[in-house]
DNA sequence: GTGGTCTAGACCACC
DNA sequence: GTGGTCTAGACCACG
């Protein structure tokens, strides 16, 4: 069972596109494997303190993507192999790194003391 | 006149959003200064391709923030101190900084593979 | 369920503000009550061939007077007590019969041709 | 010189309407005549307190309905005949008193009720 | 279904 | 030309 104990809320983008990306990044990082089951939209939806609504648009879109299988008795399992994994891996690193690069640059600081705040904020 | 040149479209959050942010990490780079020019709703709509309103909401928030001074009729300028510079920066970097470490470790990526992945993008 | 059946539009003024008028009119009239539920957003637009925005943001305007408590999911509800309804109504009269007289006087009528025109056109 | 002391200036209907509507007004009531000057576009602006081009936009509006020549000098003269007049009018009273009706039929006053309030605001 | 927000385009008043 | 507002349509989160 995926655990979503380092999920933490932001805002600006929608909820359930955390959500995604919040599993998304799970797969990439080797945390998410292919069997996996996701809690169901009703357990998920109260630990987030969310509408069931926003859990099942972000399940709904990883079944579109072919990521996710859900069965009868309400559980899904993740559908995984190395190909989705390493689509996967490609697309959050490059996005991430691109906005954090470009946050960066905006604010004129060098690649030395991004590495500094980067330190400074790991914990 | 400060430049949009180094903006590009992120997707995610609202684009009213971003225009703030470039914004106000220009500020914390200090390649904007108090008494720099903004361009018109007009003109800065067209150069990102997105409504005015979309700018306009953007320069309000901006003026509600007292980070702007705009007349009807007559151009925008910035209102800066060091004070609100300072502001400005902190809530910048503590903010990117988070969500940057964030998504790292969502991604189960150790501090060394972050510096390296910066490192790659950072041209 | 309050009704907008004798609602007509007018030009002019922003549609917002006559659908504004028109709920505090009832409210003045006595037919718009404490409790009462107003149609949703939806349901009115389509009604008056409106945007629903248009009605948001007069209902939005109705709750900052606090005339009006609506909750996200749920529908809306008026919320007046007598103190309320006769602010409204002495705002309205005075509003009305101020733009009335004023009209009339600018084209030289008489108060008794005033009142004929009115019989005229009551029915 | 068709004098604008009666001029008042309500809300929500655009300024260049009112300023319309005002001289309309005048010719309906008989107080503004065939051949009449107006005021010219900077002397108006000043006295009402708005921008040269608001007024400007009315009395293009008049020329348009032929109801205005402007001369070179400045000079504007109101050009009308019977007919002109007559369709004014009807134009306006329709449109005045049905949104007197509509307001106050909206706000359950009887016929008696709206004749008492009429004189009392009069003054 | 509900209310709320974001983006879009047209218009107004001002310089 | 400038800033500001009104209307419109699509989308999000919630019940």
């Amino acid at each position: 069972m995926i655990s979503f104990e380092e999920f933490t809320m932001e805002d600006g983008s929608p909820i359930y596109m955390q959500i995604l990306r919040y599993i998304k990044r799970g797969v990439a990082a080797g945390s998410i494997r292919d069997g996996d089951e996701l809690p169901s939209r009703r357990v998920l939806s109260a630990r987030l303190g969310v509408n069931p609504n926003t859990v099942q648009k972000a399940y709904r879109l990883l079944e579109e993507e072919e990521l996710l299988r859900s069965h009868s008795g309400a559980k899904s399992y993740m559908v995984l192999d190395g190909k989705k994994t390493e689509r996967i891996r490609d697309e959050l690193l490059e996005n991430d790194a691109r906005s954090v690069v470009n946050a960066m640059r905006q604010m004129g600081i060098s690649k030395d003391e991004a590495l500094r705040m980067i330190d400074k904020y790991w914990e």
